[in-house]
DNA sequence: ATATAATCGTTAAAAAATTAACATAGATTA
DNA sequence: TAATCTATGTTAATTTTTTAACGATTATAT
């Protein structure tokens, strides 16, 4: 058993909602147990390094036995914050909020989107599966009455810092960035980006990278 | 000046687009030259990684001077693959693909969308931004027809394996795949995945965590 | 019930990534 | 023009991450 002060690290944090993603699949399919071995072959991390990860958490394994699949995937979910319960807004109300407020895995998951807000006059007023897009100045109050955990930021690059501020100083500790832009903000503040753009260009980059090897050849 | 044949590590190439925002910005700002200990400070890795990074691919700096930030970013323009243009298409053209049909910054930056694809029969015949939505029926023939180079997969995640299958099949070399599951794919295709609820497990870690950190006081 | 096999948790080794050090090329200044 | 300073490219040291090894424990088979 692993004293739980140590700081785990990043690299060990991101693979996590994977181990997730497919102990979800092994519930789903009615599979009981597992060894560390056989999530390798899935999974395609080795076998050391799925030992080693979990018991950055504590040893939920038995020898000679495996792993109980759906003991194991509530501890991850426990892990991940996912037995919990979220209240988020969107902020900005274009093409890629709106997305996000349209699916609604996340609500299944816990993320609650409770409104939107936007500046832009013609959105205000309207609704997506029954949420509300709110004008942007009703954003203190709502912060306020309705217990927001998540911030998602979805506004354009040239504002996202400024609206960030706001939201922090609305008491919002938690941001998912989607604005291509790395937020300045306290030090208090999470902030989760997700950089679509970034993810493209390292498709981009390996495209490039296959087109100067076939070149060579 | 370093040999290329070297495989360059994923960490150094997960830095690359983030080198190039930070870059774009210095050339918004008309700046002209950049030390590595100036763009340390304001892009927070140290000076030591940014010239390690950068030397992966040949020395762009000067010593006793600096780096051009002009020619530096038209090098990572390049490495990255954006002095290119890839046609692409979006193959599920639900609330996700029609926020990216929706998003003209990625044109700007070569990647153009020549079509969206769906089963949905509300869907076909719809147009975003002037870009059609078509019959999946019709993919083939058009992935032949119009040099299609990558394939933006955002179907739901229960058919997106079948899916990307039916995509190689017909040519297709590079996927950005945005359905939360890890794609079977032969080796020669390249696959890119935003995975957007991974990222919002971890900012659901982070707050578990902290939480946690909270009630150990 | 005993032996055998499976497989964890953990420690050790290896590999990879990051940071530091520094010699040197070139810019700048006097 | 010479002297000084700056900041790279590169090599070396350090740190982190990953992989391998293995003793201990439990399941399973005989
Ligand atoms: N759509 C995509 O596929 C995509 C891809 C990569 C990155 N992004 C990034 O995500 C963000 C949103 O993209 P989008 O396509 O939804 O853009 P969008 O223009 O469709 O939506 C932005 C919305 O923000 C609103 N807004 C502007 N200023 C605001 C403010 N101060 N407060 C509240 N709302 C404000 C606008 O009225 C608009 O409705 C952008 O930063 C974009 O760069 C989007
Ligand atoms: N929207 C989000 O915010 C979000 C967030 C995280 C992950 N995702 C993932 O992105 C993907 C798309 O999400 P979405 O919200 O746009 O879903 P969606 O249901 O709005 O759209 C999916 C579209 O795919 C089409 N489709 C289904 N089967 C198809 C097939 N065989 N060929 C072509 N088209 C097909 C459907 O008709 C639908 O229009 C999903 O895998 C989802 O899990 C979405």
């Amino acid at each position: 058993m692993q004293r739980r002060t140590s700081k785990v690290s990043d690299a060990v944090i991101r693979r996590l909602p994977r181990y997730h993603r497919y102990l979800e699949e092994l519930v789903r399919d009615g599979i009981k147990r597992i060894s560390s071995k056989e999530l390798s072959r899935r999974i395609g991390f080795t076998a050391s390094q799925i030992r080693q990860d979990f018991n950055c958490f504590g040893g939920f394994g038995q020898q000679g036995y495996g792993y109980n699949v759906e003991l194991l995937y509530n501890e991850i979910k426990k892990i991940l914050g996912l037995n919990e319960r979220y209240n988020t807004i969107i902020v900005g109300a274009g093409n890629l909020g709106q997305a996000i407020a349209n699916y609604t895995n996340f609500r299944k998951r816990g993320f609650e989107v409770k409104a939107l807000f936007d500046i832009n006059p013609k959105l205000i007023g309207l609704s997506i599966r029954g949420i509300e897009i709110l004008d942007i100045d009703k954003m203190g109050e709502f912060v306020r009455d309705n217990d927001v955990k998540i911030a998602i930021l979805c506004t354009p690059r040239e504002n996202a810092q400024q609206v960030a501020e706001t939201l922090v100083e609305y008491g919002i500790k938690s941001i998912w960035n989607f604005a291509p832009i790395d937020l300045d903000l306290p030090n208090d503040v999470i902030v989760e980006n997700a950089h679509l753009s970034d993810s493209l260009y390292v498709l981009s980059y390996r495209m490039a990278e296959r087109e100067k090897e076939n070149k060579e050849k």
